[in-house]
DNA sequence: CGCGGCGTGAACCGATCGGTCCAGTATTGG
DNA sequence: CCAATACTGGACCGATCGGTTCACGCCGCG
């Protein structure tokens, strides 16, 4: 078998910095080639669905990411509170402390790909799902409860990529990280500050 | 003078809506002709700079609603509580309870448009300082701390606008609405719930 | 060593992209 | 009522869009 100039996971990863920055439209096949190198028909051979299953292969594989990297210590056992730092730093590594986008946001424009927009509805449902099972199981929050505290710390995080993106200030972004624990651990609301 | 078919208003009415839903790369000519009625040339002729004036023209307006509508009431005269509530209000319109998106965020991933993308910054700036202002002239909270308040309001509803579009749900918009006085006017953050 | 097959490059496809041109229409001011 | 003006329709442009085809080269396996 002919061997292949760059891994998969090397592709997929140009591909997730491409989508990231301009979303699934402004992502042309023109660019996806400059960027990875590869050409038109290399890029159908490994992705028969097109761009659509580009996108998608995107998705999964970030998705993947959350599941067993970045959101992993909230369930592993110990400290609480270390627990949710750690997946901080991880978030806050990922998104490039501000710099980088969000998937969820960028490639869910495009109303014509339900296939994508299936999966980043999943993906964000797992995502505030974690932080809310994180919150009534490891901080005993009532359950209605920690699923809106969940919603809206993957808000402020959404909201801070987006705040930091526009201003070029990263600070909302890293203090929407911050923020974790006072949203997901505390049963009222008071901050010591 | 020949008649326009369309007012200037219902055209840019149009083009927010559109440039709202399918970001700038997602919005196509032939999209913006069906949705106006207009054909190229007519649009081409209002529009001398093309698609890319056309966004900076819907930025420019809905900077303007802003400016002159939904955040107006911060700097009346009166009870501080309601006019931010007034505010709340006609951001919570503005934005169809969290159905329609924002353009800060669906029109700054075209990099190659400096125009709409300081816009876009100025918009948001001014965005933030309006809040502070409130929250600092009309709630005594100190500049700095009324500066990070202001930047995480807007963040939380930018937030709550991208969850609520992938979710679906608008609960955690809605919930970004009613949480501004808290977060605008209460000088430490706890809650009564 | 040669065979089978995966992976790649280049050429090519129709459709659509954003943008341009100009002749015509309609309307208002003189 | 005529001319200046404001606007619009349709045809057209080159470039690029996403997608497809096919033959060749390269590799590992037998």
């Amino acid at each position: 078998m002919g061997l292949q100039k760059f891994s998969e996971n090397e592709v997929l990863s140009t591909l997730t910095g491409l989508f990231r920055d301009h979303g699934y439209d402004g992502t042309s096949l023109s660019l996806i080639m400059k960027a990875t190198g590869l050409v038109k028909a290399s890029l159908y051979h490994r992705f028969r669905g097109g761009k659509e299953e580009m996108a998608a292969a995107v998705m999964d594989r970030v998705a993947g990411e959350f599941a067993t990297d970045l959101l992993a210590p909230l369930n592993e056992p110990g400290d609480p509170a270390e627990r949710l730092w750690k997946t901080g730093e991880r978030l806050r590594k990922f998104y490039g402390s501000g710099k980088k986008a969000c998937l969820l946001d960028t490639l869910t424009l495009n109303r014509e790909s339900p296939a994508v927009q299936a999966r980043a509805k999943a993906a964000l449902e797992f995502w505030i799902d974690s932080f809310a099972r994180f919150a009534e199981d490891s901080c005993g929050l009532p359950r209605v409860l920690a699923m809106e505290r969940a919603q809206d710390a993957v808000s402020a995080l959404e909201g801070g990529l987006v705040i930091s993106r526009v201003s070029g200030n990263r600070a909302p972004f890293l203090r929407a990280i911050e923020s974790l624990p006072e949203r997901l651990m505390l049963v009222s609301g008071e901050v010591s500050k």
